[in-house]
DNA sequence: AATGAATGAGTATTCATTCAT
DNA sequence: AATGAATGAATACTCATTCAT
């Protein structure tokens, strides 16, 4: 019942801070969407800022779990594992953004650094620090950019593509958007492809 | 010497916005980072909506200039010229997003909708059409995804990378931003390849 | 021990009042001050105001009692009798103020006038109007300044000292405050001397 | 025009805050009673608090300039300087309690400590200390009780009659309020008088 | 045109009081 | 009786906008 509440203002207080940002968003907004007095806001949140670091954290670990509960990480020596891989990882991404659209639009949002405490950037960082070592592995293999460049491109090829859909310059499906992945593959693909058939001109 | 004011009201202003976004921006803070007092923003802008209206179509046009300007349209029919042509926008786009960081991240801000007028709107579309038309035209000789479907990709790659070297997440240089564009350019290339290769079975 | 509680809450307010003062004071700061919930302390009290009061009233009534109970009016037609009534009260004065700090900073704070109620200004007077009229015999005999004034700059006198302690500009024990009575007799003195020496030259 | 505002804002937070105390001052009182807007007030200081703290720095000032300006320390060694020294102070002790009624009054209030910052500490005890260095060389050539002690109780003494007069214990006119003076001055004399007659003892 | 003091509606936060358990 | 979560009016403070100079 407690935790209904707190569950409550949680959810409430990442739409709005979707839709309006932080400096957007109205304290009794929150807790007008939440259905609770504003006054009971505060009975389970010091201020609009610790609010904001726990929707953000909230968000990030159900974002985190989506990504990475029970991904095995691929056997590198198996034609195709590391486009498995990815694919896997794509479609969770679908997943996630599909299920969750507040929560991943609040996530990208740009102003963050200004309000967000340390817990919530270490958050931030074990989110992406098991795929990048995945992805360095795979890439390590080939030679070429960064692995920080290839993902970030990654990322944000996906990130371009919902932020897209939802201001309606596209329209698409889930169906493409996990074709889209086969796509974005692309970006991985030669260095992962040579690293599959060419290690021995490297030895 | 009047427009001399009114410049600097939109680059300080363009600057804070990045910074601090429309709602945590203040008016004074506005002046101030202009050098002039409160009410003179008031002789130029008749209220922070405007404003914001007027630093939007001001970074938007230059970015279209920047993006546009003297760019000659591709003759398909030569091997090569798309990719040209992708590569000089690409290489555009990192002399925007180098020269012009913060209205860059301005303009790739998420809660623009919020306040952005119907001019602003148009000028965002005069953007992209050019662009999307010349991509549709190398891509509808291949087939594949929406055109629409491969321009988000790949400009939120791009953005992603502006991004993540904004956060920290990687280092990268002019040079490193230009290679880049190599492997942004496989999300097309298989299609314009093909684009290229097979006209015959098509035709 | 419905008692007790009650009682606890009493002298929990009266310490935190004498601290922070009436609106310097949550009621939740009460009631955890005396270790029971918000809640609790509206079942002994109605509302804030009346906590006040009966602690007022509370703290009011043991000084009465500490000052007057079985002092015995002195018969003034004894030489020193007046003296010993005086050091008799000073002294008294001098153990509230040692046993009860709180409650005698809480009683001498500026603004109660503001939520005082008529009870708790009935039984200012009914402390202060014995000493008042004994004093007035006393002086009586004599002439000089009202009997007001006179019982006014000695209460004050005391009362400077205690605070003056408070605040730490002086040190002084139990011992250093009995004899500034002593010094504080003065002001009544050449009165009371003339009143017994004197008489016959009156009458 | 500028410092006409302050001046109305601290003349009015002084009365309000006289009256209410500080807890139970509303910050839009002050600004009504100075006739401003509430934004105003915070044109011209920080917060609540540091109006405060200006508004008693500003009392205190004056009360030290009206008891010490142009004072001149007494000739010890002539008999009587002390106690003309003595009933001088007290004199304008008496003019500055009359002419500013609210700032005596606050000045006396208990629960300053809470919110007064170092400054205004150090304020208060520049007005303190050359009373006190006078008053220790008078009492010096006496014995007795610590000069504090004789301060606390004459300032107590002083106030108490203040106090009373307001709450309407006793009606007093400035005639009264001089000759209490003479009264309070015994508390001294008994010292003062050895002091001037019995050196010779102590030598 | 330029200034920046002034305004007061608006926002974050507190707190006396209620009430379901 | 006791609890403490819930309420919402009240309060400190902010900020877009106006306006006298």
């Amino acid at each position: 019942m407690v935790d209904d509440k707190r569950r409550r203002l949680l959810d409430a207080a990442l739409k709005v801070f979707a839709e309006r940002g932080f400096h957007g968003t109205t304290v009794p907004e929150v807790a007008a969407a939440a259905g609770v007095a504003t006054g009971t806001l505060y009975h389970y949140f010091e201020h609009k800022q610790q609010l904001v670091n726990e929707v953000y954290r909230d968000a990030k670990l159900r974002l985190r779990g989506t990504l990475l509960d029970g991904l095995p990480d691929p056997d590198l020596d198996k034609p195709g594992a590391a486009q498995a891989w990815f694919a896997e990882l794509w479609r969770r991404l679908v997943t996630y953004a599909r299920a969750e659209p507040y929560a991943f639009r609040f996530l990208e949002m740009q102003d963050h650094v200004e309000y967000l405490d340390a817990e919530s950037r270490q958050i931030e960082l074990a989110t992406l620090t098991p795929m990048f070592s995945v992805a360095k592995r795979v890439h390590d293999r080939a030679g070429g950019p960064p692995t920080e460049v290839l993902l970030a491109l990654v990322w944000g090829a996906f990130v371009g593509l919902v932020k897209a859909s939802r201001l309606g310059y596209l329209r698409i499906d889930d169906a493409g958007l996990v074709e889209a992945g086969d796509i974005a593959w692309r970006l991985f693909e030669r260095e992962a492809t040579k690293a599959i058939k060419k290690p021995p001109k490297r030895g």
